[in-house]
DNA sequence: CATATACATAGATATCTGTCAATGTATTAT
DNA sequence: ATAATACATTGACAGATATCTATGTATATG
């Protein structure tokens, strides 16, 4: 698997609609033109952000005829908070506990 | 306090520098002035760097005389690792666990 | 086959951003 | 008081970025 850099991560989460875009995929995976529908941007301005989604790891790319279904790729998910985790710089164990 | 703004978080540690800046600081506060022998940046480009990272919430700002020592916010450090959790839509409970 | 749909690509453009040199302002040191 | 240090502000500029229109490509549907 590829190497996670978490600045591009971050360059992917620091736009507004990016970020509404991975909170959507969050929930569930979801189609392009269904994503679509929630912005008010172009298609091409939404085919621009998921590429830079994909390339940063953040967001699977499934095709299944002419669709494309988007998801949240979870183990960079999950690599990219652990890494915010060290951040924290934390020894009373509050940062990111365990559980819900 | 502040509200979090994952956006501006995001933003703020989407740049190299400024990433490098906040893993040096978390590991302990450091002044602007030994912040700056480790980086190839000029003065007034490393104080426009501390000034975002300090408005995103994500590091503090401590005067004493004339030196200024930063810190990482832990709490706006959780705040973010928390929120990053919710978009790992993981229900094995890998995401993020606590302990080390 | 002809048309519609889903998405990508190319090119243009306005705005944002990272960087610097020059300068200003406190504060410390001599 | 003078000089040095730490940091902020201003203004300029090159490069990145978000957005659009126009167009292309593949797939589904009639």
């Amino acid at each position: 698997m590829a190497k996670l850099d978490e600045v591009l991560v971050c360059k992917a989460l620091g736009d507004p609609n990016r970020m509404e875009i991975v909170k959507m995929l969050s929930d569930q995976e979801k189609c392009g033109c269904k994503l679509l529908e929630k912005f008010d941007i172009t298609q091409p301005t939404l085919s621009h952000h998921m590429k830079i989604l994909v390339e940063s790891g953040l967001v699977n790319d499934r095709k299944e005829g002419k669709w494309h279904y988007y998801s949240i790729n979870t183990d960079v998910m999950r690599g990219f908070c652990n890494f915010i985790k060290t951040l924290c710089n934390d020894t009373t164990g509050k940062c990111c506990k365990g559980g819900s």
